[in-house]
DNA sequence: AAAATTTATGCAACTTAGTCGCAAAGGATC
DNA sequence: GATCCTTTGCGACTAAGTTGCATAAATTTT
């Protein structure tokens, strides 16, 4: 687990330190993106704000990391994988991963954000 | 013009005031959603940032205003009207609508917006 | 392996789009 | 024209994210 986070980092030429590592370990195991707020609760270890969003921007430099805001005025992170879509609940907040055939377009496509009523709440 | 406008106020319950006429004027002129700064800046007559904010809240219950946060953290609003596609260029930062196909897809799906490089940055 | 240099972290102060409380202004109603 | 209700503007506030700076941890040099 803590290899291929560090093979990660020595991919892309970042040195391997005890924050990179915990930021990383809990996106690794995110199943959709996560705030700040979000990440810290599932770190089990205490990190300074500024620590954090500093290396999520040498994540994001690197093309580890991607991120996106919701409309909560936060930022959502997670691993650049395969390139898929969001959905955002308007009501529950909650954000799901989905594929999206979107036919062409013109220019590059990195992300799609999907924002409405979730099935559940929709109903 | 602004007769539009106003029926636009009484369909929905709004009291018809100058404040709302100048935002919704400047609206419905935009071919793309606009930011605050943008519209103040669109609106030749100054209005306080409470005004402007709480009057499209109003707007928004009522169905008139669509809002979404672009990766800038600043809300871009329109009105609302035929469901389209947003792409945010994330160099340019310029702002197009488009008509997309998602498909189904289970719930209701109220915005869409799609990040990227358009046409011209990604050459 | 100690000194020097570079890099990463934490703290605190700052920034800024947007929000809130409150008083004054503007209309409507009696 | 007095009373009531709504809208507006001002200023203080909020909170996610950023920045400057000092300390701590690595890394390199001697």
């Amino acid at each position: 687990m803590n290899e291929q986070i560090q093979a990660l980092c020595n991919d892309h030429n970042i040195k391997f330190t005890t924050a990179r590592s915990l930021i990383l370990e809990v996106l690794k195991a995110a199943s959709h993106p996560l705030s700040y707020e979000q990440i810290k609760e599932k770190m089990h270890a205490s990190m300074d704000k500024a620590t954090f969003y500093r290396n999520i921007a040498l994540f994001e430099e690197a093309g580890i990391v991607h991120k996106f805001e919701s409309d909560d005025r936060k930022w959502y992170f997670e691993l650049t994988g395969t390139t898929h879509a969001h959905f955002i609940c308007e009501q529950c907040r909650q954000i799901t991963c989905m594929e999206v055939d979107l036919g062409k377009i013109e220019g590059e496509v990195k992300s799609i954000v999907l924002k409405g009523l979730c099935k559940e709440c929709h109903k």
